[in-house]
DNA sequence: CATGAATGAGCCTTCATTCAT
DNA sequence: CATGAATGAAGGCTCATTCAT
């Protein structure tokens, strides 16, 4: 049961067919690609995969969840200054932004697909990606009220914007925008100039 | 063939197909709904659907144009003044922010889904309703910079940012954020203060 | 959906595939028998038996059904003489006797066996088959006992024993005994002797 | 090969297994229980079982001849006096009667299920279980008859219907029949009864 | 002899689509 | 053009059985 070398077996296998199914969903799509197709991707026999999920959905949860770890191990911003106004915008732009690597795209794309169908899984996607961030975001822009760095803004939509902004590129990158595409790298030192300073002409 | 009154009889037994596919994809999704519930809904037989289109993806594709068609009539800025730029951006964002009415929600929901992982769909998006509105956008923003009225920016960002944000904050209000919902009408306003003069306090 | 031929078309077809599943269930067994087995033996598709059944096991419910009705058919005690105590016993041991017909042997031994492991099925079979039966019968019973027709047995236990000695063999019959198949006719007279005086000789 | 000290554990690894699997047949019946549940049940390997037994079938059979064997042990009427009819016939019917503990009911329910349809298991119970008793019956009734003792009945008729009741009885009992469960101790006396007086009132 | 992961045949069921009426 | 019964391909999933360790 808690042998350590059958547990490392275990999640050896289990990741074996994670990245089969990510591989498989990316490219067909989740409703398309069936356990067989999986199964083959990994090299293994379909009824393998019941060994080690419960169903085709536990599949995409569970791959749900290993992005959700390879992202928040991304979110930190400790070694930033608390004064730093920009510079944690422009963190918080471009981390999501550049873990969004043409590796991880169409899985992307098909989890993002399921997100808005699945209500259990867009559950999850609020609680623990979208919902932490935002408290985190959010206590920040309130010291800067407080210290007068900011203009005394409503901080709730303000992170929610901040956060949309980011999902939103990233769908729209998807969708297959060029532009987007080719100045992706640019996007973080962008978006801190119109977040901090708007668009309009000094007068 | 062409008989006019034939064409009515036709377009209106569409929209009734029509009208029941995008309650039942909404209520269901659209996997999960099937052939039959929309007949059911529509009051007729399964096998009628057949007659009016080819199958049930182009009920999809269908429902796609109707929405496009709607969106498209609101996007008029004609009564607008060429030198607003304040009023330009907060209809830009408001129009599509407003028409996201409570009936389309679920409807808009599988849509994007849909559109995450049809290629053909996905296609369309791009070239049909962000495409064009890209390109209006960016003739603004281009005659402002030479205006002066607004700063030298990127305009093939900028305006990619604006509809990313504007699709950003739609789909996490689909995901279900409550305080977007409740401050759903304020955000206009508050985006296009944002956007015109970002978050910096003055100095 | 009321009109009367397609009603009666439907109810064609059903009685077209539950006699099929009697076949197929008598000769390979509920469990071994496929749906496929079924349409195929049928004629249909096997898809055409999900347009009028749930699942397998409605098959084997609406058979269990058929037998009811075409047992209750059978169980009717009009005509005897309410005190024609040998009439009436010999007519309650031959009636579901004779029902046990050559083509009926094996789908009642299908029927049997889940109704031992089939819990709904084994109440239905208590309540609709076995349940009335021991009711009327114990109401002549007891109005035996009061005419002085015949000993003040305990008559619950009599009617059951009475119903049990036919299911046991029946039973028993099923299980292959030569005997009893080849003497099967002589069963109601000989048990009748054997209940009303029993087997002691008379001193 | 033969050493008894394996034999012994052989044995009892064997009779390990058929404790288990006799007790989840019994709760989930034959078909529903997995060789894993078995398994489990008994505290090992799926995969010992096949070191045991050829298949799950064989665990069925296995269990039904130790059913036959702790009958048979009970079978023994060798203390009886040869012209004790009563005497006999009570313990004819009362000895299968009472070995029906609760404990078995459920596998016996089994069982008894599996025999209608496994023709093989039917064969098995007609030859080593029926066959045996009916004919050491058959040979008390004759004697008595030669005795005068009963009526010159048929006998091969008259066990069978004896042992029929039986069986009837025990089938009934587990259909879930409240009477003669809460009557069962009553039975023998009450069949004996009827057996050898029927049940016309004395003129 | 014990283990239990791997296997893969096979089953029930769904449902988009067809077509005779 | 409407109907809806019939179709049958396809998929998720189970589980008895095997066999390398």
């Amino acid at each position: 049961m808690t042998d350590p070398i059958q547990q490392q077996l275990i999640t050896a296998r289990k990741n074996q067919i994670l990245d089969a199914a990510a591989r498989v969903f990316a490219t067909k799509g989740f409703h398309a690609a069936t356990i067989k197709d999986v199964a083959s991707d990994a090299g293994i026999a379909a009824g393998t995969i019941y060994n080690y999920f419960e169903n085709k959905t536990a599949l995409l949860f569970a791959i749900f969840e290993r992005m959700r770890d390879s992202r928040q191990a991304l979110t930190t911003f400790a070694e930033l200054q608390p004064d730093d106004v920009r510079g944690f915008i422009r963190a918080f732009v471009a981390t999501p932004l550049m873990s969004l690597h043409s590796d991880y795209l169409d899985l992307f794309r098909v989890v993002i697909s399921e997100i808005m169908v699945n209500e259990e899984l867009r559950a999850l996607y609020a609680q623990q990606i979208i919902g932490p961030t935002l408290i985190i975001a959010e206590k920040w822009f309130q010291t800067w009220i407080a210290q007068g760095l900011i203009k005394p803004i409503d901080t709730g939509l303000m992170v929610r914007t901040l956060s949309s902004l980011i999902l939103g590129l990233m769908v729209q990158k998807l969708i297959g925008d060029e532009l987007l595409q080719t100045r992706w790298e640019s996007l973080p030192d962008t978006l801190t100039d119109l977040i901090m300073d708007g668009i309009r002409g000094e007068t």
